[in-house]
DNA sequence: TTCTATGCAAAATCTTTGCAATTAG
DNA sequence: CTAATTGCAAAGATTTTGCATAGAA
């Protein structure tokens, strides 16, 4: 699913909960449409402040977050830095996990079939009706290691 | 390797890095031994204020929980709270990952061979020289399921 | 003695809430 | 008109830092 297409489907499913279109929603939809991978309540915040769209107060980004995450329309991502990021959800797809780099942080996305499969079997012979799963990769990039 | 033993190689360890021995992270020490499972910050400090222990402030916990990740004597955990965890690191043999419940918020341990190839595999053919891996499962547990 | 360890309190960071004003339907 | 949306400021929760004292080697 591209970027467009989430946006267009998100501001359906909102609309049919019964929520009216505002503007700092709008805002954060539209980010979170252009990126593939998760950002953070403080960096939406600070991505609207700067050249995407327009300024949206901190209270209303987390509010924003958390009903969409309600709604199914974005997931947590958690990769250790002891605050909550969140990204779009996506058809199976583009259904991803992430390595990230201890020394400088970034976040790098990935997929694997192999790894899929042995989650989802793994998931019916375990003591909870599973609904997601997150998987992060802790190491050193290639560029901190050169 | 039992929690007493994972205790005394930590104190070698923490020798070894050159560390006095005191009081405080002793108490910690002894806490995290008789945990198999992680724990925050916040749960440490009143594990120790109540029965197991002696009361240890909070910025000693989380100097003493840092450094001990550092040395690599504990590891980080995520499990979705915007808190971060630690659990004491292990032999091979009691590697282990988390399962949660997205209802009442229980952390439940389990291991899967098969699973720990798959990312062993990955880990291999990944643009990151991996150290270490998580893998978080969420859902709903029997008792809320009920 | 000399550095580490610790507690306390203040600061920094991230997140949530209360309330009033605005806006979509 | 009515309820959802938003911003602002204040409050909460978690984590870090500065500084002075106590303690181990």
């Amino acid at each position: 699913m591209k970027g467009a297409a989430w946006v267009q489907s998100a501001e359906a499913e909102l609309a049919a909960a019964g929520r009216k279109r505002g503007g700092a929603r709008r805002a954060v939809l539209e980010l979170l449409g252009g990126e593939t991978c998760a950002l953070s309540a403080l960096e939406v915040e600070d991505a609207l402040r700067g050249a995407h769209g327009r300024p949206v107060s901190r209270a209303s980004v987390y509010r924003i977050l958390d009903e969409l995450e309600r709604l199914g329309l974005v997931q947590r991502v958690e990769i250790g830095q002891a605050m909550v990021r969140y990204e779009r959800v996506c058809g199976h797809d583009e259904h991803h996990h992430h390595l990230v780099c201890d020394a400088c942080g970034v976040v790098i996305p990935f997929s694997d079939p192999a790894l899929e499969r042995a989650i989802t079997d793994l998931s019916k012979r375990v003591p909870l009706v599973v609904s997601e799963h997150e998987i992060v990769l802790h190491g050193c990039c290639q560029d901190c290691a050169a």
